[in-house]
DNA sequence: TCAGCCAACTAACGCGCGTTAGCTAAATCC
DNA sequence: GGATTTAGCTAACGCGCGTTAGTTGGCTGA
């Protein structure tokens, strides 16, 4: 904010400007420019006040007008850490597609994270706090942010949480898939096979809601089929191929015995696939893999990854809908829902056909 | 800009309120917030006035500070499109490199696409315009969009092109690989291993300065060795595996001979790699293939991928410096370059050792 | 002829801040 | 002791817009 008052070169064009071109007052502009009806703005001036507008080249001043509206066509999407953006293809695809409806919906989106909040907490409350933003999307927060959202939304700023967790009840704007639900899909296909011995290499830390319900997925379908969810046979990785090949090497190391490994995500599942495939073991004849996001790489894998679809875009929609929903009440915005998780089988898991 | 304008329980603090918190009148406030030196604020005061300012929670009203000082403190990225986001792994981790950087700048980043530039031209021309930035990045502009560029030169807003192919001389501040050089690295390193017939898969098309740079290194590699660059072994794709994939296939289908595959990106090798398999040649010992980037994925392609990495956290690093050398000049800050390319060596094109 | 009315506009305020010009009282100089 | 400086503060303007409360002039109806 150092920057000089009147930077060179770049002359703007006021409302007043406008007038004086077409001969009327500030007034008479902005009723025209923002479209006020029942104010008796005769049909030649309206006309004459667009054609000087569009002469001009004239373009409102977005901080006058949200200074003087209070609203200020901006919207954060608070992301936990900024690197997730690349290494979880979820997410990755998730972002695009809030970007996407938010810009068709004349909304400007900010990308926030939440990787320094531990030296300075409470980033996002400022942007709120300086009137910066209209409304927020938090994805994925950890469990130990759940207090600042209590906040966010005893602030009464319009917000939307996806795959937190948090009960929709108590005035949360809340989404995400039913991921226990998608890992006991998973898993199911797995147990249909005739696997018993299912191994999992999750992803993030249970500190996330979403990885947390996939291992207690994982665990309830075994145990619901009578077999044990074997602790030695469970693995953390962080959300990159190489952790995910780390970990199953770990896994591998221990000497348990599985015939079917299930990864919190796919990008895990390429690093479990080289881990196995190092290991002399053939992907799906030894082992059965199947990973969860269904990313564009995943037919490409080798063998093909069988995965869990989950509709970031559509998840993207559905957020910006929610929103927009707080931010204008009157617009009534429908909220489609996004798809559910369904179970794209090839390959990797041995029950693919052809 | 429909919103109410006083929504419901957010009421903000407002300076003139830290001022009769402390005392003083609203002048003062503003001084020793904003840490106005010599002005004869008196340490007592000073305290006083940051006392009051922390207990009500105090946060400046961006709109009005903008609105005042001229500055936004915000910054447009600007990609092709937002799909790109999550397909071109380069540009996902230039995006998020750019984020963070801005983020410690105390810059906020703005994600435009031009996508839809074909229906409503110059929509960034608006950014500009309605002064809700105080600065922009492009990344990878077409060649169609490149008069776009200069009249936003001409306009004198802070302004960094990355990968363009603009010449830095004519007030452009621009960035990006020598794409051409790279090409040729990549195509060396082949023609080193004895091949000759190498088959070139291309990214995007030739619109983008960079896709056009890696078919003439392509191509001078090749002629520099007194190699033909058949034009039947040169395919297009788009930036998917799957276009990779079908662009490979249309390759065989032709029946071209060819040795060894340079495929535009690795996303794009990943799919060529299918192709390759399906039609029952092995990587490396029938074909080599590199591919272009080093997504983070590539180590655990099948085989591991040879490919150029491009440091695209330098590249961000680098373009936001440049920007703020533009925004707050005062600060003098250091253009530290992105490292150079470089091919990392792995099995898929068959001189890896061990 | 005049009150009443409506169409078509405009003057003026406020949003919250940065900043310039100036003001007052105490300290310093000759 | 009066003139001048200086430390420490504030009144008031302007940024560009949305919006409320008008004003003006022409027209109608009795």
């Amino acid at each position: 904010m150092t920057t000089p008052k009147n930077p060179p070169g770049r002359p703007s064009v006021s409302s007043a400007e406008v007038a004086r071109h077409a001969g009327v007052s500030r007034t008479t502009v902005s009723f025209v420019l923002n479209d006020v009806r029942d104010r008796g703005i005769s049909e030649a001036t309206r006309q004459r006040v667009l054609a000087a507008a569009h002469e001009l080249g004239y373009e409102p001043n977005a901080a006058a007008r949200t200074l003087a509206s209070g609203a200020t066509g901006n919207v954060a999407l608070v992301v936990p850490r900024s690197s997730h953006l690349y290494v979880d293809a979820f997410l990755a695809q998730l972002v695009a597609s809030i970007n996407e409806q938010c810009h068709r919906m004349e909304l400007t989106l900010f990308i926030e994270s939440t990787e320094d909040e531990d030296r300075e907490p409470g980033g996002f409350l400022r942007l709120v706090r300086s009137r910066r933003i209209d409304g927020l999307i938090v994805a994925h927060p950890r469990t130990r942010e759940l207090d600042h959202l209590h906040r966010l939304r005893d602030s009464g700023v319009p917000l939307v949480v996806f795959g937190s967790g948090l009960p929709a009840g108590e005035g949360f704007h809340t989404m995400g898939d039913d991921t226990w639900r998608s890992a006991r899909l998973a898993l199911d296909h797995l147990l249909d096979l005739g696997h018993s011995r299912v191994a999992f290499v999750n992803y993030a830390s249970p500190e996330f809601h979403s990885a947390n319900q996939r291992k207690l997925g994982w665990r309830a379908a075994l145990l619901g089929r009578g077999f044990t969810a074997d602790p030695a046979a469970l693995e953390h990785a962080d959300i990159s191929a190489e952790s995910g090949y780390l970990a199953t090497r770990r896994l591998l190391a221990r000497g348990v015995p599985f015939t079917a490994l299930f990864a919190g995500n796919d990008t895990i599942a390429f690093g479990a696939l080289r881990a196995l495939r190092e290991a002399g073991l053939n992907v799906p004849q030894d082992v059965a893999v199947v990973g969860y996001d269904d990313i564009p790489l995943a037919p490409y894998a080798s063998p093909p990854l069988t995965s869990l679809r989950t509709d970031p875009v559509g998840h993207g929609r559905q957020a910006v809908q929610m929103l927009l929903r707080q931010l204008r009440p009157e617009a009534g915005t429908p909220i489609e829902p996004a798809d559910a998780p369904e179970l794209v089988v090839r390959a990797s898991c041995g029950a693919a056909k052809g």
